[in-house]
RNA sequence: GCCGAAGUGGCGGAAUUGGCAGACGCGCUACGUUCAGGGCGUAGUGAGAGCACUCUCAUGAGGGUUCAAAUCCCUCCUUCGGCACCA
């Protein structure tokens, strides 16, 4: 999961992902405590190991209560039932105080056998690692803060090099990196750097010596915690499991799935499924004996649908399987998905984690399920606040639908902010849409008045020339999500033929080729209209949706002269006008003999000509 | 606290990735069409100076590299997102 080559997803998604799933290296190591129960934890610097003096216990711990001593137990109590009253967010609040309180237990260290007090703390989590760690105080901020405070023993085992003698009585705060180990036996003196892992010689010796002795091993630990898919709701996928008193659990048969939702539900407030409530849904007989069994209430959570979803739209009417093998093949793995950057660790992380274990199954091929990912930014309102109810800044999409066409508003969606950006709703800003759709429709199907002359060479030329110019750059930016400079470049276009059907142009082989490629272009972004356009108006075969895309004729979309920008120690001062096929010498020598540039060199010799590119020429004094 | 993204006209945004800053659209102004309003069309529209040809300044702030910087480097500011005692 951790691993993206080959996706062309954004750095951020990456970046979302990699935290959430925040893989730390380390090593186990076995605590016993006095009572002689193994107590497991999980660190990153086991190179600290012989600093440990203490251990603390999430409150949740289940050891908690055989541990604590009698003469500790009230307190310990009291200190769980706080912890639980509170809230994750109140507990998960990185700048609160530490408490906890002692249990009266002991462990024993297990690399020098030092007898260590056992504390209960909130700051420790039963969700992550074993939910007991041991507290290092003079190499970990969390636990040197605690250890202040409940005045525990702190004693350093990393000395900085070239630095005074660490004090546990005297040191400001905890020291966190690389030195020499001391004060654990046969190591003082191994080098620690700030390394993570294996990478760190200290670490690795460590690791090595534990599991010769038995004591631990290297390990890996994730913050990602783990994804409950079952969920106490009506909305959702049924769980196809049946429960006989004396057969236990067994699947539904295959013969009788999908197993379907009930429809007659209720809805009471009783904080319980509907379907558990639900008269006879529950009721069925078990799959091995034929008698009366029970039906799992629980329905799945909707990730689990939406982690596969792209699969069983491949062929939604097939029943030999999830999907047809032969769609698989010709259309998997998704070449574009497109969806809101929220989805970063939820959705997407499930339906990659589905695709590899449906991979492992045999099930699916690859490795990735989408291999491009672009997000959409959202629409905010027009306060340029997140849209909400309350605020009262929504805009509906309907009622723009009503009032402006689809088509419209699909580009006005496109053409008002980077895709990936998003940006506030301007009302007004759509009408420019509106316009230009407008303008679209009246040049296609108003009647061609006949012109007084026929058109000139020069007028089809340059026609075609911004036709292929521009179906170049749209097809560009197709590829590269940048739809706003697409509606850009079709409103220009637009603009052109105006000015080419009042020169005549229309009814000439150019100005049929121009509406053609037109409509190519403008039928992802308006396709009704464009649809409309091209069967009725053009007379072409229905449907615009299915043509194969148009190819740039570079010939046609090549200039005949360019114009380039001359600068003067950095300042545009005049602009040449070059045939295209113009060598570098020859724009140099066009540009020294510009009067302008002439005149701004004040008589001096040019130190230096840059020609740029053939885009602009630079001239040094 | 840590990680990430973004700052360009009155507004949304362009800028072929180091090469004419402000494409395209909104808004605004003028003119035309109209009894009028709307709509539509044409032109103008970063700021300052000037009758004008033009000139100067300008991409969050400051510095640097370069013939050339919105773009690259350093320092800082602002806004928005994510994670937040992860052992």
């Amino acid at each position: 999961m951790l691993n993206f080559d080959g996706m062309d997803w954004p750095q951020t998604v990456k970046t979302l992902q990699t935290n959430w799933i925040d893989r730390s290296e380390g090593a186990s190591v076995i605590f016993k405590t006095e009572q002689g129960d193994d107590v497991e934890i999980f660190t990153t610097r086991p190179d600290t190991l012989w600093g440990a003096t203490f251990m603390v216990f999430s409150p949740e711990h289940p050891l908690v209560d055989k541990i604590a001593a009698p003469e500790y137990k009230a307190a310990v109590e009291e200190y769980k039932a706080q912890a639980a009253r509170q809230s994750d967010i109140q507990r998960g609040a990185a700048d609160k105080e530490k408490t906890g309180v002692f249990t009266g237990g002991y462990a024993i260290n297990p690399v020098n056998g030092e007898r260590i007090p056992i504390w209960i703390a909130d700051y420790v989590l039963m969700s992550y690692g074993t939910g007991a760690i041991m507290a290092v105080p003079a190499h970990d901020e969390r636990d040197f803060a605690f250890a202040r405070k409940y005045g525990l023993k702190i004693i350093p085992v990393i000395q900085p090099e070239g630095q005074p003698q660490l004090d546990g009585d005297s040191m400001p705060e905890a020291y966190i990196g690389g030195g020499v180990m001391i004060n654990s036996a046969h190591f003082n003196g191994t080098k620690v750097n700030d390394q993570k892992g294996r990478k760190n010689p200290g670490i690795a010796a460590v690791i090595d010596w534990l599991e010769e002795k038995g004591i631990g091993r290297e390990s890996v630990n994730y913050r990602y915690r783990d994804w409950l898919i079952s969920r106490q709701r009506y909305w959702g996928a049924p769980i196809p499991m049946i429960y006989c008193q004396e057969h236990g659990w067994n699947p539904v048969p295959d013969d009788q799935l999908p197993v379907l939702l009930p429809e007659d539900v209720e809805w009471k407030p009783t904080g319980e499924s509907p379907l558990k409530l639900h008269p006879t849904w529950k009721n069925a007989t078990c799959p091995v004996c034929g008698g009366a069994a029970i039906r799992e209430t629980d329905t799945m959570d909707t990730f689990m649908c939406s982690s596969w979803y792209h699969l069983r739209y491949l062929s939604p009417k097939y029943d030999q399987g999830p999907f047809d093998p032969k769609e698989y093949d010709y259309w998997m793995p998704v070449d574009t998905y497109t969806g809101g950057i929220e989805h970063a660790t939820m959705h997407l992380l499930y339906t990659r984690f589905f695709h590899k274990a449906l991979r492992d199954a045999g099930i699916v091929k690859g490795n990735e399920p989408m291999l491009q990912l672009r997000n959409q930014g959202m629409v905010l309102g027009e306060d340029n606040e997140k849209m909400s109810k309350s605020r009262g800044n929504v805009v509906a999409p309907d009622v723009l639908v009503q009032k402006y066409g689809a088509d419209t508003v699909r580009a006005y969606l496109m053409f008002f902010a980077r895709w990936e950006m998003g940006a506030p709703w301007d009302s007004q800003g759509i009408e420019g849409c509106a316009r230009w759709i407008r303008r679209v429709w009246t040049l296609f199907t108003d009647p061609v008045l006949p012109s007084a002359e026929p058109p000139s060479g020069e007028t089809l030329k340059h026609l075609r020339r911004k036709v292929h110019q521009t179906l170049r750059k749209v097809t560009r930016d197709f590829e590269n999500f940048e739809f706003n400079t697409i509606i850009s470049s079709l409103m220009e276009l637009l603009n052109e033929m105006y000015k080419a059907r009042e020169a005549g142009a229309a009814g000439s082989d150019e100005w049929r080729e121009a509406q053609e490629i037109y409509l190519k272009m403008l039928a992802p972004v308006a396709p009704h209209i464009a649809e409309e356009l091209w069967t009725n108006q053009l007379g072409k075969p229905y449907s615009i949706h299915t043509q194969a895309w148009h190819q740039v004729d570079e010939t046609a979309a090549r200039e005949d002269v360019i114009e380039l920008p001359v600068q003067v120690n950095g300042k545009v001062r005049d602009r040449i006008t070059v045939p295209a096929e113009a060598t570098e010498e020859q724009i140099k020598s066009a540009a020294l003999a510009s009067e302008t540039v002439q005149k701004f060199l004040e008589g001096k010799e040019p130190k230096k000509v840059i020609v740029a590119n053939r885009r602009l020429v630079s001239v040094v004094a």
